[in-house]
Order: C-alpha cells, then sequence, then structure tokens
DNA sequence: GGTCAATACTTCGTGATACGATGTATAACG
DNA sequence: CGTTATACATCGTATCACGAAGTATTGACC
C-alpha cells in the first residue's frame, strides 16, 4: 500500500488496537498486519509521538522474564479516533470527487 | 483538514481536475478548494512531480499577455487514478477496522 | 548444548512531501 | 495610481514511514 496514503492512518489505527485492550508493541503489529503492514521502527515512532502527544500512557511489566511496556489509551486518544471519524466525511467527499470525474466517451 | 491525511489524496486530486480538460495551476486549486485546499507551493511542487512521474504533459499557452501552462493527463496518469480506486478498497477496511474497535460498556 | 527462529524493544539516517514565506509579473478595477 | 486577482516559481523547514542494525531473552529442534 502507498506510503503517502497510510500516513493519516497509522496513528489511528495503532489507538483502535488499544482502545479496548491495554496492548504492546510486537502485539499490536500482529493485531494490524492483516489491515495495514508497519514495521517495528515505524511503530515504536508512532507509539513515542503518542505519547508525547498524551494520547496514551505507558506501563512497563515483565512479562515471563521479559519486558514488556503496555500501551493504555488516553481520553484524549479517544478523542483523536473520534475527530478522525469527522474528518473521514471530508475524505469521503473527496474520494467521491476523484471518482465523479469519469471520462464518459 | 490533518495534512497526514491528505498526503496520499492530493496527487490523485490534482490529476482528477484534470482528467476531463486540460488545467492550469490557478484554475486546479480554484476547481479543488470545495474538496481540498492547498496551496500555490504545494500544487507546483506536485504538478512538477506528476510531471517527472509522466502522470501529465504541459504545454504553454498565451492568454490575454499572461503566460499559462496547461497541463494534459497522459495515459499513465488515468493509470494512476485506477490504481487509486483499487487501493482505495485497502483504505475503507482500515477504516472499518477503526470504526469497529469500539468500546461497548 | 549449540543453532536458530520468535519475541520485544531501541536508535540512526534517509527520502518523501505539504507548507509558509517570498518573489516576479501582468491585467483589471476604481 | 494603488489595490486586487491572476499566474507561476523557489527555498527552507518540519513531519514522518521506513530500512538497517543492534541488544537481549525464550523456546524449539537436532
Amino acid at each position: 500500500m502507498d506510503i503517502q496514503l497510510k500516513r493519516g492512518l497509522l496513528d489511528v489505527c495503532v489507538l483502535a488496537a488499544i482502545k479496548n485492550e491495554d496492548s504492546y508493541g510486537y502485539k499490536i503489529i500482529k493485531d494490524l498486519k492483516p489491515y495495514v503492514e508497519l514495521s517495528e521502527s515505524t511503530l515504536y515512532t508512532i507509539l513515542k509521538r503518542l505519547e508525547s502527544g498524551k494520547m496514551l500512557t505507558v506501563r512497563s511489566a515483565e512479562h515471563d522474564g521479559r519486558l514488556r511496556k503496555y500501551y493504555h489509551i488516553t481520553k484524549a486518544g479517544l478523542g483523536r479516533i473520534e475527530d478522525f471519524k469527522e474528518e473521514w466525511k471530508e475524505v469521503i467527499t473527496i474520494y467521491q470527487f476523484v471518482k465523479k470525474e469519469e471520462r464518459h466517451d
């Protein structure tokens, strides 16, 4: 999938992935795989961005002797998803414009 | 509208704007305004990118003593729009994932 | 017990790109 | 004659997704 097209989607996807249940990096990637593929470097960049934007909080926990960082969505994070859904209406309008411009010859 | 969300849309919008009729910079911006706002610097960057990608061809013409550059879509440009429509199916899947992850409490 | 895949997180550098700022030049309007 | 609209161009910057590379542990296979 085109990178540019993903850009507006990834942040919200990650938020959606932790919305119902706290999750951690590796699991987020696997959960999103059927919908969007993203590399580890991309994910961790996103998680840091979302954290500094107070869209989520982090909690470290040990699991089988290995460290795991669990991410928990905040009110702002939930708000971000709602904003996205609003903006989606504009996106649909744009898509319709692109589709509409058909040559009927 | 969120810049990131626009990123995958702008190129195709510009192509759609010249699809049925050759157009020029200033007119493209005005035609797109109801759907997406984009600045002149952005547009001319896009037009150059699309030109070097052979998505369109350019032709200079005088209009009322002023220079105008008319842009004409190529086969590749039309193909780009079709590819976009295909990719859109994936985008819809992603959107549905984001929407689906609702908390039902 | 040694090798390898899977799990899990981190850092660095790079290329793509939307935008504001700024500039040039002409036409139209009052 | 000043202002607005038309029309195109360039430069620098910030944001961002990604590949590459690295660290470290667990578990399976032979």
